[in-house]
DNA sequence: AAGGTCTCCGTGAACGCTCACGTGAGCGGT
DNA sequence: ACCGCTCACGTGAGCGTTCACGGAGACCTT
């Protein structure tokens, strides 16, 4: 259905038009000197008239300057990945840099897709990678990369690190410290499958192996990433195990349907049940009441990464490449 | 501090280092036939060890299908642009596009750069442009262009358009037909600001106006477009004006804000003080009592926008793009 | 009148790649 | 020995710009 595109009108084309040549157009466009203010208008309006606009190709090829940067995501619709997005393109920005967005849905077909799409598209790649042979692939060819969360997995690929097993130890040990025994985990369906090793759980199970409390496998329940995963998951949680007095949740997301959903089923929060979330949205301090969560910086995230990718680019080594780690901090609102 | 650019390794350098031409190098590298499996496996080793990417300006001149389009949003962290972006992404993806996001904060002078930017750097754009120059300068040039959200304002220019009208009205006289006679409203400070005509305010007064309903001036309060921008506003309105008997927003983000701020203060929610929002943001459902609201399907936007642009690119004149109109819906949840 | 500056404009060349060809070697069939 | 075919590879041209020049004329200056 799309029609056939129309043919390009070239500087020629409308240098020919206005009886110049092509330079003289080319300085009218980009308004430069040495050109007839006369002239120049003439070219202009020839130029509007004709529907000429500079191929961006022809211009890349000359001023070798321009840099396009790529964003792999997961999900734009989880506010987690807005907020990296914004301290990506305010760096970019700083740079002069334009960025171009992927979304993979962590889909495994669509993440092997978009690697092979960044090569032919940017000058630097900066992503959200869950599968291993993604990440394998996009480290593989000749393209400034960066992994935004790497986990310990791939420590070959530069990127940012984020510390969930100290967040995620703060974390369980305000909970245990709190006098919580009975501590439910409700993980992430995706990272379950994925090859790559759950920083979150392992901690889980390890602190609370330390503590010495004993944990009980139904305690650990899969969630799709979304508030109705995190619900559904939290309804199989409760109808197993009604005993348990905190919820410990891969993420935001899911913690915060989690929360509705106990709240709906009469639990009270977080006398009944605690609810401690990871990422520390804004949009924690929405529901009622308030979640308590692990804070991460997801701007600086953005912002770090985009760094690395500019230092790749200036020809850094991979191995020149300073270690980033993003801390989380334990952010103390109200549901634990 | 960034380093000086390493330069650009050619194809002719590959070619020249394993010894064989241009051409059988472009074979290797595009993976095309007519050409020896082992001298494929040399050249690919040799293009990896130099570093080679192929120039995607190089690339794009000869191959004239790659298309580029420019999303201009306002405010990544404003969750109404995610669910836009996604459904642009989606149709963009479709159709093999790649797209690059720029965010504007609504600012003059951002606005104006942005426009500037998108002629040099993509295909055709799609944006979100709240100042009048901007637009007039973007329709202005020949670069294909759609206009999310296009008030009454700019008739010339191609875009969806966002019946605020339709909805303001059917919200209100919902309002109205519960016995709400104190209604305030929680305006756009921004949208105060801007040449454009503020379709949402306006129906306010009118309908307020066709129901005989005084309007005290004091219950138009503007807001900062943000959850505490909607709390401060909220806070000021009952301030001067306790009795309040329903309060309708800007969008989600004010009412939300204000509805938080609210119950923070102790009223009850709807009794005490009915809430409507406007855009039908997930998050709505987050807040106690989730937020009624005027629903958008902003997902669908993004994809009549990426259509139109289509259109246009494909040579459809400005004036043969259908009229798009997205209907906003009342969407009934507990807090009005 | 000769020289010098300034303003305006045009001409190759180059950017790095792909496309449409052309070519020579090898091989089987007659 | 010839033709014809296939396979692997090379060559010229062209994509649409910008850059570094070069040059013609107008206008001063001495």
């Amino acid at each position: 259905m799309p029609t056939n595109r129309r043919p390009r009108v070239t500087i020629d084309q409308v240098a020919q038009a206005t009886g110049v040549s092509r330079q003289t157009v080319s300085r009218a466009i980009n308004n430069k000197s040495e050109i007839d203010p006369e002239t120049r208008q003439r070219v202009l309006d020839a130029a509007r008239a004709m529907g000429y606009r500079p191929s961006r190709f022809a211009r890349g090829l000359v001023r070798q300057d321009l840099i396009t940067l790529g964003l792999v995501i997961a999900d734009v619709l989880n506010p987690f990945f807005p907020e990296v997005t914004a301290g990506v393109l305010e760096a970019a920005e700083r740079r002069g840099w334009q960025v171009v967005v992927y979304n993979t849905g962590s889909e495994h077909r669509k993440e092997l897709e978009v690697v092979d799409l960044l090569f032919d598209q940017v000058d630097a790649g900066v992503a959200f990678l869950l599968h291993h042979d993604a990440i394998a692939k996009a480290a593989a060819g000749n393209l400034p990369f960066v992994l935004l969360d790497k986990g310990g997995r791939a420590p070959a690929v530069p990127g940012v690190r984020i510390d969930f097993e100290g967040g995620a130890r703060r974390g369980l040990e305000y909970l245990i410290g709190k006098g919580h025994r009975r501590i439910a985990m409700l993980d992430d369906e995706m990272a379950l499958s994925g090859e790559a090793p759950n920083a979150r759980r392992e901690l889980y199970l390890r602190v609370m192996g330390e503590r010495g409390i004993p944990v009980d496998v139904g305690w650990i329940q899969p969630a799709h990433n979304s508030i109705d995963g995190g619900a559904a998951a939290m309804e199989r949680l409760l109808s197993a195990h009604r005993d348990v007095t905190a919820v410990f949740a891969y993420n935001d997301v899911i913690a915060i349907g989690a929360q509705l959903r106990a709240r709906a089923l009469g639990l009270r929060v977080p006398e009944d049940c605690a609810f401690l979330g990871f990422d520390g949205l804004s949009i924690g301090e929405l529901v009622e009441p308030p979640l308590t969560t692990l804070h991460i910086d997801k701007r600086r995230l953005g912002e770090i990464a985009v760094e690395q990718a500019a230092l790749l680019l200036a020809g850094a080594g991979e191995t020149e490449i300073p270690e980033a780690v993003i801390e989380p901090q334990l952010l103390i609102r109200a549901s634990a």
